[in-house]
DNA sequence: AATGAATGAGAATTCATTCAT
DNA sequence: TATGAATGAATTCTCATTCAT
């Protein structure tokens, strides 16, 4: 293993890695049980990294990447507010059950030590999808299909919040005990239900204002 | 619990400990300062604590404890479904400022290795609330305020999502951040805007039917 | 060994530090290796030193004290230039020998990275010996018994230079084998030729400058 | 020991070592990074050294070598004692300068574990010195320019300790804060008054016996 | 019962040395 | 032959936990 390492071989570290800091957190991950687990020796994770905080960021960022790459593929292409919204939807369905990892390690920038990198991530993680989800919304209201009377970026943001729990519901344990709690113990395999449920509330969050009109009057 | 300790006492050691966990996690929060801020030999910590983790759910258990009653408060009373959410809306952004290190003390226990409390917890912590929503939303619909086809248990879930994340963003260094990325830099201090765009939004969601109907015909 | 250390305790860790600094330098001297041989844990010397550098300074100040408190007795009472060379040079043979760490201690703050702290040590160690010797010659000078063309300043510091390699050809490896190779393989069991020889050429350099013109003349 | 490697790039080699071990002792230098700064691989260090000790006596080595022929060439020619000794005065002021590297490689060998070398460096780098100097002072002895009872060894060897801690004075960090203390804060840019005080110094050392007598008579 | 000094296992990090390429 | 990536033993320092006083 004298040649640079491969791809392949950062590809595996970085998941090892990731696999590590998910499960036990930053502080209780051990780097010399990652170096192992990945067949390494720390002296090369020492060599690329400066410190176990430089290769933690490395491993949210490699997170972060395909999570962001997931999310890109459901905003693609011509579509209304909802259609949008059920694509969005069933992906995180699908990638919260597959990186359950990621979700993690997402997660574990909100609490302990790694507070401090708050400022920089929350930039680099949200910005595309604040701008992106607020454009959507804009682009729905100049259509007739949301309410004029609404703040783009609030509703951006109570959308995305929206998702978020559903990602952390699926992906990150305590959240999946409170989902069950809420919706019961079998909810984690009713996909379709959650889905259309999610759509009703959100189609309804997104329109009210003739029907609250209607209503009122 | 509470043997020659007084009651103060009790609930100052506990700030303290849960002071020293929000700041730094579980991990980086060391037993003997703890003991040393709060004016306590580590003796004493250790008679009434088996470890370190007994004494981070004590801690735990105290900040569920007040962040539950502040829920209770705000759910007293007769009152129509968007007035109690007004209600919870506004108790959230009093309550996230003044016990920011309740919410991180909540938000620790979805990450790293206290994950394993998860069950237990998500019972006791989520239980009543989810109960509450629910039959909130059935009266609510039983009314005619919130649209027949809405599973109450879901719209609960999704109403309680939304105050959660709320709360992170008030409380919590990144979800601040994201909050300012998603809302404008100043949206900490417009409180009245928060929760009149919040408001909105849960009325449209929850009335959506009719409007819908309206809408489509 | 549950109550604070005694001072022999204290004495103890410090002699063991001293012998292990003096024997390795700086960076081979091994913290675990100390304490284990003080009959101590680590835990305890982190706990009184904030690391290596602090205790190592506290061992090098131990040293200093002693080495010192040595040159104090020397310089006491009232007496002539030579009288006090002879009493300083005695000194130096029996301090040396007995003390030999505390001279490796002193040499290992001239090399390698403790060389940061030669500022504040100089002024610390150097600071009465330079002040004293300097009023010695000066006394002397009006007395008479030293050429008044002399730097008492400079003339102080040739003193001091000699009776410093003096002691670091009795206490130093490296020292001591260069003084055999000068003075040959049985010097270091000739103290009285040394104290005369070192007489013979102090008292000479002190009292040149009539010696010089007649001399000359 | 050099192959295809040319003279010139082995003193870079050396040069680079003896500035690294110079600066930050045996242990803290790094041979990785002195490969990564004399342009080598480590690999090639490997290959024409042992280790780093060998390689750490190599440049040690180097520098005596200097040292040692600028000391020759203050050796040259026929003179009387003292102008024998101005000159050497002078070139320890100006190579003391110029190579303080040299000077803290050979205060290295005085600390730490590399006194083990001791004993085979001190033949190989006193000898040639204490030889000289001793029949320096013999010849010196027989033109009646030094006091008969003089002994030849001792005097070359108190003769050579006034340069050693001369050249330690303009080359060691903390040997120049010692020489500021006793000779005041300005006292390295006052090269001639040094010169002259330690002539004066010496002057007097090597012929008192006249003097001596005069004075007392 | 309360104290807090002492313990020592455990974790991050460094770097001399090796050896496949 | 020269390279420098990889190795992993060694070292510093931390802190949960114990237990003599």
């Amino acid at each position: 293993m004298l040649k640079k390492l491969t791809q392949e071989q950062w590809t595996y570290i970085l998941e090892t890695g990731i696999r590590e800091f998910a499960a036990q957190g930053f502080d209780r991950a051990n780097i010399n049980v990652i170096a192992k687990k990945a067949g390494i020796s720390v002296g090369v994770l020492y060599k690329y990294f400066k410190d176990k905080e430089a290769f933690f960021l490395a491993c949210l960022n490699q997170s972060l990447t395909i999570l962001e790459a997931v999310l890109r593929d459901s905003l693609s292409g011509e579509h209304k507010l909802l259609e949008r919204a059920e694509k969005i939807i069933r992906a995180v369905q699908k990638t919260s059950r597959e990186h359950v990892d990621y979700i993690n390690m997402y997660l574990s920038i909100t609490t302990g030590s790694n507070r401090k990198f708050a400022p920089e991530l929350a930039k680099r993680i949200e910005g595309m999808t604040a701008e992106v989800y607020a454009q959507f919304i804009k682009d729905a209201q100049k259509s007739g299909d949301i309410r004029q009377d609404a703040d783009p970026k609030m509703f951006a943001f109570f959308f995305d919040n929206l998702l978020m729990m559903l990602q952390f519901s699926y992906g990150c344990d305590y959240f999946q005990e409170r989902f069950k709690v809420f919706a019961g113990d079998d909810i984690l395999s009713k996909d379709e239900f959650v889905v259309s449920e999610m759509l009703k509330f959100l189609e309804s969050a997104f329109t009210l204002e003739q029907a609250s009109i209607h209503h009122r009057s």
